[in-house]
DNA sequence: ATTTGAAATGAACAACTGTTCATATACCGT
DNA sequence: ACGGTATATGAACAGTTGTTCATTTCAAAT
């Protein structure tokens, strides 16, 4: 039977393996790395303590492979889909919908313990932040900056700072999916700060957009 | 000697007390707080770990004593002086010193050292999350909000929404000063980063304030 | 000089930590 | 059916942890 083949195969090996990726993100991401024992993640999968050792050298380097895939999660890629071909969207509709990428990523199990890990871990793991610093903030901010660079030239904005733009832009939205964050840890409404995504992008829009009446003489 | 005597008072009792929080607190707010032990605490102060607990009923306490100074340090205090003399400052001037206040906490050691910690323990910690919240959070955004809606009623802001105002005034600040703390901890250039303060207020200004030049008719 | 009380010490504790390793188990290809 | 390989187990280890406590130190008040 080719077809167990495949299944016991899955089940084997990685399977394990991911599924000690998958606990440890989640406990690691509620108690933090240090409060979370080798014990603590045999257990909530039902295995014990030994058994992880056949899958990882040791504790620390669980917490590496997390962190690696940290690069790939959507927290970092913001811009993954968009970026070029969207660059001819209408301006607004563009700022729009990477807020709204910001705005899921709170509401998507993996990726929230995934922002909630980089948010315990930066000030303690040079790694992390080396990975938050290029990837999530330079790398976003330079992309933000080079488009609303393009739309000062394609006179759609007002010209300016691009890269203040870009900081100005991106702050309140990384502010706001940190408070989502917070609420959601006491269980408590996110309904007030969810509004702000679309807001943020209202108001910052309407502050540099180009008045469509001055074109009329 | 009345003289020893008052040396001798200080240097007795609260004296190591306060010595313990100090060394505690720059420990906890570079490693964080389960990393630390209580030898590492009593070595770093030269004594042995034992002595701790004249002071302290546990390793908790200490925390909960330094939490509980969070509620009267700068970083909650935002607009401790300022609020009400201040009003009828130039509308600029006064959101300037606000972005002010907010940058120099990044670069006095105590506030910088309370604001790496509660960045640190605010997914873990309950009492740190209600802080943040209530006094950091929440209060200021009210403030600032009651200071926007005054600034509409005297026609020295466009009209609009004065709470969501003051989120966008607020968020870059905090998520500014937390990029500086980041850069800090490995010795980069904050340069960069701190000029955006200013520029933050500048930018603000400019797209809430009502044009003068309107005024002529 | 003696007493007194607060603060520091040294030694020890029990619990918990990450990690190792010989052994056992289950499943694969042959 | 068999042998091999990957994975799981049980037990143990050495080191670290927070905390306790009887004893000592030492300056202040009597």
């Amino acid at each position: 039977m080719s077809e167990q083949n495949v299944n016991t195969a899955l089940l084997r090996g990685s399977n394990t393996k991911s599924k000690i990726l998958k606990t440890s993100l989640k406990l690691f991401s509620s108690k933090g790395f240090k409060a979370t024992t080798v014990r603590d993640i045999a257990g909530a999968m039902g295995v014990k303590q030994s058994a992880l050792y056949n899958h990882f050298k040791n504790k620390d380097e669980i917490l590496e492979t997390l962190v690696s895939e940290l690069t790939s999660s959507a927290i970092v890629r913001i811009f993954a889909d968009k970026d070029t071909q969207e660059l001819h969207k209408e301006g607004k509709t563009l700022l729009m919908s990477i807020a709204t990428t910001f705005k899921l990523i709170s509401f998507d199990g993996q990726n929230e313990a995934l922002f909630k890990l980089l948010m315990q871990e930066i000030y303690r793991n040079e790694r992390i932040r080396e990975i938050y610093n290029e990837h999530f903030y330079q790398e976003n901010v330079k992309k933000l900056s080079g488009l609303f660079f393009s739309m000062m030239q394609n006179e759609m904005i007002k010209s300016g700072d691009p890269l203040l733009l870009a900081n100005e832009f991106f702050s309140p939205l990384f502010f706001y999916q940190m408070q989502v964050s917070l609420l959601k840890l006491d269980k408590k409404s996110t309904s007030s700060v969810v509004s702000m995504f679309e807001k943020h992008v209202d108001l910052f829009w309407d502050n540099i957009k180009i008045e469509k009446q001055s074109t009329l003489f």
